[in-house]
DNA sequence: TCAATTATGATAGTGATTATCATATTCAAC
DNA sequence: GTTGAATATGATAATCACTATCATAATTGA
């Protein structure tokens, strides 16, 4: 089963805003957890449908939100459509490159953009939280 | 009216694509250009609707779609809610600074960071197109 | 065990956008 | 100018991704 530390950072989170704990909740985490993809809303539904038949797509959504507001993860809004949600916990915070062709993305990081970054919102007074940076192009497959 | 430029690029466009003209575009982009913020399709409609009151929402929508294509906007995804369409010929790329307090945003720019994307990609064997780069944070004002 | 509170699933509702379609306009060829 | 084929338009229905509502069920502290 494991994904321990990410279950209990749920139960704290949980425990802490006074809500109550679910079997469903617990399902739509792991299933997250078990998928090392960019899911949408819609996706990780198919998913734990599987496990659980009964549960409910408004499930999925509270559930997600839950698991933004609490680190576990992040949402991701590439152009229109869904928004997909990727795991936050224990990964190293990076970009991405979105192949226009294919809609295929690889995930990127470079420590110097973070810094200059954080330079360009010290100019302006701004205290940074975090960034998205989305580079589209077209991908070394789809260049032929 | 001025913006002979722009109008003269979405002519082209127009023209190259087999599309015809119409007086509805004329008015959307003219009402687009003239308002320096970045508009909705719904604000640019209500906008619009004062010169022109038959105009409907789709041919708003239609228009922008157009202006994208053509090079004279640009979309802009902060969060969920509307797009909104910026200017985006004879303006310098930019990035956002997003308050998530107040909302506001304001736009920089810094060459190295465009710089060092354009090494990201390559080490990927990217043929980078372009780019969005949100950084979220608490502006000035709101840190009081 | 009980009572208060939160969670759930079904489904209605919403907001932004897109598709449809009958009618109107544009524009190149005559 | 008139015509006719193609595109544009406005009204509105449809769609998509959520979000709210609500009756019922599960959780949890006393």
């Amino acid at each position: 089963m494991a994904f321990d530390e990410e279950q209990k950072i749920l139960d704290d989170f949980v425990r802490e805003k006074g809500l109550k704990h679910s079997g469903q909740r617990k399902d739509i985490l792991l299933t997250f957890l078990k998928t090392e993809k960019h899911l949408s809303a819609d996706e990780l539904y198919a998913l734990v449908k599987k496990k659980n038949p009964a549960i409910g797509i408004a499930t999925v959504y509270r559930t997600l939100k839950l698991l933004c507001e609490s680190g576990l993860s992040s949402e991701l809004r590439l152009g229109s459509g869904a928004v997909r949600y990727e795991h936050f916990y224990g990964h190293e915070h990076h970009d991405h490159l979105v192949c226009v062709k294919c809609g295929e993305f690889i995930e990127v990081v470079d420590p110097e953009i973070e810094k200059l970054q954080e330079r360009l919102a010290a100019k302006e007074d701004f205290s940074l939280q975090g960034h998205k940076l989305l580079m589209y192009g077209i991908c070394r497959k789809c260049k032929g």
